[in-house]
DNA sequence: CCGGATCCCCAAGGATACTG
DNA sequence: CAGTATCCTTGGGGATCCGG
């Protein structure tokens, strides 16, 4: 850390500029296309999140909730009742990003098929079939 | 809006998320998309889209290119000349990604104010103001 | 039920040097 | 000019345990 010698490089200056990286940046993590998904028929609970995005730990779920909550994504409602009840609903920002991203999922699934014999040929052509290592 | 037994039920995500999912990966890397933007406007080249995408390694670009190539995104010409000239274009799946990709930067753009201030607003509320924790 | 805290692993990605 | 190979750091994210 101390080596004399400071680490400032030319990626803090790139960071922020760029509306694409913006988006990206939101959208990056594994899960939070996931949630927004998964609760944009309505609210729903913590539990629900958890059973309906399978293969999503606990951790990841709540730190997830809490970043797209902290972007004005997702309101967090508590009900103090004994069994805790929390429910989490997109904003009205949140189902604009929802709209646009049905631009993106029907781009997927016009063109999967054709990308995946985009990739098998290239492995073919490169080597990498269906052999390992 | 959703208040009044909503029981929608929150079925298993992956039918829709798929696509989702599919997009992501495709897109989840830090380059691809800004290659993607860099290479809308036609042929581009190597060095020039080392230069125009500021901050990408020379490793990464190969690596990102190739990807791109691989899922049939990109073609990639090379002219057999004394100085090296490898140029790179959006096939036709690329260019409608690129369009769907507008719909995102268009959201981006119109609530980046807002989701700044959402955060601003969150992190006061939550004690992680400017202080460096 | 909800979710914070801790430990740990591994893949993404940066820096650098070499090649055709 | 356009890569490729190698090393190393970073942090995303899984597993698990604990607390309200």
């Amino acid at each position: 850390m101390s080596q004399g010698n400071t680490r400032v490089t030319a990626q803090v200056v790139h960071a922020q500029a760029c509306p694409v990286r913006e988006v990206l940046d939101r959208v990056a993590g594994k899960w939070s296309v996931l949630i927004i998904v998964a609760a944009a028929h309505g609210p729903i609970r913590f539990t629900e999140l958890e059973r309906s995005i399978e293969g999503i730990s606990r951790r990841m779920l709540t730190l997830t909730l809490r970043n797209l909550e902290r972007d004005g994504l997702l309101t967090r409602t508590v009900h103090a009742t004994v069994p805790p009840k929390v429910e989490y609903e997109l904003t009205p920002v949140a189902r604009e990003l929802h709209a646009s991203l049905l631009g993106l999922t029907d781009w997927a699934e016009r063109h999967r098929v054709t990308i995946a014999e985009s990739r098998a040929a290239y492995d073919v052509a490169h080597g990498r079939g269906l052999d390992a290592g």
